[in-house]
DNA sequence: TTAGTCCTGTCAAAGACCTAACATGATCGG
DNA sequence: CCGATCATGTTAGGTCTTTGACAGGACTAA
């Protein structure tokens, strides 16, 4: 991923920097609302429990923020992060999939926050078709190729079954749809152009049990 | 991280390598689940889309699961990697915060085949109190202490509003729980031997976000 | 038996990433 | 005005991670 910074200077940006500007942005919304002004390096690097150089350094692809001396201005850092990360102009999503995940995301509010407009909800239960949540109606699958189109829909959440997933998702993505962010436990194949974000309940899962199971174990294994 | 190797070794396993068992896991049960008996390291880590070196690599930190010249056997693989990441001792755990994203974590099924037992919901809300998800009662917060002493519960999940995250973790961590499932948009403090795994939501978006805002100016930037 | 093919375990080199250190600029109090 | 303090921008060096290459085992077919 390339940027060109405020001096004109092209750089590469690692995805490991890239990870980690939601993260800044997450806490500087936090900071924002309780009515902090300024912020330092190292107060914002150890409330995200990374050093402060490494902070700076991710800052510094994109040109710094301040200047030598003086603190980082939080309501200057928020709209520029925004601006970096894409927040600032809107990409309208659709949920596809009105399970029980499906629902939960649809009643998250930040969506709206973060320049994700919830346009519409598609599930193929002819139960759930014709509910609304938060104002926005379910409706069945078989109309989402359309949708799709009419309204620009840049981006699909996919809540549906692991044995239709592939399916789903190619429709979406013959549809128009750019991003795709996957709650099902399959990869998901699409074409390169097109973005897949994998959220695996299960892995994270894991990763907390690969660290729990150890505990009880580090005085033998000291060093971890 | 240590480990010490089916050779009587001891090696430090590198974080990377830790976040990419799950996933390892997580496809060799698909595998199983399809009838596969053998797989290379080349086809498992086509699929995963990672290089074939990178995964024996992560394999030879546990001393290798196979010898020169025959591929993985399935039926090994998956018991093996269930005990390296820790699957296959259950911890029983609950979930803090019945609203919409807590009732539909509670309706995954997948937590028990992962070795994560649901035995309990917990909200302050009168009106969900007493409900039950597949089978699991909600009950009051005021009880959450002792049902945790009571029954051993190891894990925590965190899906309450962010304003009392803070206080609900810390009566989980006084009451005995060694690890949370933080679903808050917020940061939780704990002692360092309880471990947090933060499911941060908002910065899988904004990830997807990055990515996605950028299609169509990759023609002027070569090289992502 | 033997050549050919497929495969893993192993390691060293290359690459990506993080960190400490420092030059420099701003601010404040005396 | 001046020193002390605090802060950022910047870079070089160290550390962690990935990759390519290869030795050698296992199997197959002729």
């Amino acid at each position: 991923m390339r940027v060109v910074n405020t001096k004109g200077k092209k750089f590469r940006v690692p995805d490991a920097t890239i990870l980690r500007l939601p993260l800044y942005l997450d806490k500087l919304i936090l900071l924002q609302q309780a009515g902090v002004k300024e912020v330092s390096s190292r107060q914002l690097a150890t409330s995200l429990d990374i050093k402060a150089s490494q902070l700076r350094h991710d800052f510094h692809y994109f040109g710094g923020f301040s200047k030598p001396g003086r603190p980082y201005q939080v309501d200057k850092l928020v709209p520029a992060l925004e601006e970096i990360i894409g927040v600032d102009v809107p990409v309208p999503m659709i949920i596809v999939g009105a399970g029980h995940l499906g629902q939960g995301l649809a009643n998250y509010r930040n969506f709206e926050r973060l320049g994700f407009p919830l346009r519409g909800i598609f599930d193929v239960d002819p139960k759930l078709v014709g509910l609304e949540i938060r104002g926005v109606p379910i409706r069945p699958l078989s109309e989402m190729t359309a949708f799709v189109k009419e309204h620009g829909i840049k981006v699909g959440v996919l809540t549906v079954p692991v044995n239709v997933a592939q399916d789903v998702a190619n429709q979406m993505v013959a549809a128009g749809v750019v991003g795709v962010w996957n709650f099902t436990p399959t990869d998901i194949r699409t074409p390169p152009q097109v973005i897949v974000r994998n959220e695996r309940l299960a892995v994270g899962l894991m990763c907390l049990s690969f660290k729990t199971k150890r505990i009880g174990q580090t005085e033998e294994l000291k060093g971890d």
